[in-house]
DNA sequence: AAGAATAATTATCGTTCGATAATTAAAAAG
DNA sequence: CTTTTTAATTATCGAACGATAATTATTCTT
């Protein structure tokens, strides 16, 4: 027969008081904690994990979420959608300001809106775990910042405007964006430090290209269209 | 009182016959798998699974590795050690060959290692892991890629070789290196088709860089060295 | 103040996980 | 062929996971 008073260290449960207060806010308060903890250990984070950085009970998140899916979907939703500036697009393209300035006024910002633990991490475990959303933020990044900040540069450069965007014009740009990602990625998640601050980066970076960028898109436009979304003949010859 | 005999769907076991290898090639086994496994689902895939992939039991695993922790410890030496090809950097440093023609083939036959589906989300899950094998992979990779690339770049600007390196020089380098880096993780990571290919991407990649920083290496060289790792004074007045 | 509504709790279920011990069977040694 | 070695198995443990049901206690309504 075993004994069954054990030696209790635990001291006595604090009694804790139940604090009860508005569902929305409570809904609020669980994404924003989800968003902090996923972007730590990822969406294998433990829902149990996440009620004790609350101060609340686990079961209390299925008041609050049908399950643990709902809840990333909330965090997505934060991250992609409710931390998107529409002003970004906007001042782009705003012809009164020099395309340099622009393109420099947009990084600054965007990159001060990713640049930050949370953003960049949940971004790449999303990316990792394959759903749709990060497909989808990548063709809203293509559409509203990259193609208007390539049209842009073009029309600063003095070609006509009527002509549509190649694709090899709009992976120049990607390039550019993802060398500026990746000075974030390397400073925020991998925590290294670095020895140029982010404005000096965006500066080099920004100039390096736009002086580059002109006589490389004057050789696109001067080459035969691409084969895909060719409106010329349906077959045409590779070439290799 | 409840039934015990349940009726058993599954049909009688198959009486696996049970193959008995090297140990070495087993060990190989291992780690092959959990490669392709781990780059699919992350470090937080089943023991169980990989078993399963292998046609053996989950405690087999034990007898080659002493915990998960030491398999994953061997799937990191897989992809950053046994990946890496010293040749790169005495390709970067041949002056027989063109400094253009020199990038290029270096980031052809590079990105022919690095975008697979293995590497790419072995290299992203370990970053957000935040083990140190990432960090000791981007030290790896400056200063046996980029410095080199950055030093006989400015050499074929005529630049003299004595001068060192400014953090500045080295940063506009990894903006190329991330540029191209995230094409990969678009077109394997999240799945984008992509317009344009791997090889016209990197050509036009690399002029639109050549081209402009030729320019930006110059203002650099002519400005005030950083802070932190001045020569000068160990105070200045700090411009903002 | 009494009762209704509901936010938060306790208790618990069925899985899955990494890991260990004991057992079995295939290959090596004699 | 017999014995020894060891690669592989079966069985199982304790912890952590997502989720549900029943209960308690706080706030709102009248």
């Amino acid at each position: 027969m075993a004994l069954t008073h054990d030696i209790d260290t635990t001291e006595a449960p604090p009694k804790q008081r139940r604090s009860r207060i508005k569902p929305e806010e409570r809904h609020r308060e669980f994404v924003r904690k989800a968003v902090s903890l996923f972007s730590e250990v990822g969406f294998g984070a433990g829902t149990r994990e996440l009620a004790q950085r609350l101060g609340v009970t686990q079961p209390l998140l299925y008041r609050y979420f049908p399950s643990k899916d709902d809840l990333i979907a909330a965090v997505y939703r934060e991250i992609y959608v409710n931390r998107w500036k529409p002003e970004w697009r906007e001042g782009l393209l705003d012809e009164a300001v020099p395309i340099r300035q622009r393109i420099l006024s947009f990084y600054d910002d965007y990159t001060r809106t990713i640049f930050t633990p949370e953003w960049l991490r949940i971004y790449l475990f999303s990316g990792l775990r394959g759903v749709d959303i990060t497909r989808l933020y990548t063709t809203t990044v293509e559409t509203e910042i990259l193609k208007p900040i390539a049209r842009a540069t073009r029309k600063a450069f003095g070609r006509p405007d009527s002509d549509p965007l190649r694709p090899e014009e709009v992976e120049l740009f990607w390039t550019l964006q993802g060398g500026i990602f990746y000075y974030g990625v390397r400073q925020i998640v991998y925590g290294l430090e670095m020895q140029v601050d982010r404005e000096t980066m965006l500066r080099n970076a920004i100039d390096t290209f736009l002086d580059g960028v002109s006589s490389v898109m004057e050789r696109i436009a001067s080459e035969q269209p691409a084969g895909g979304a060719s409106a010329g003949g349906e077959f045409r010859i590779s070439d290799n």
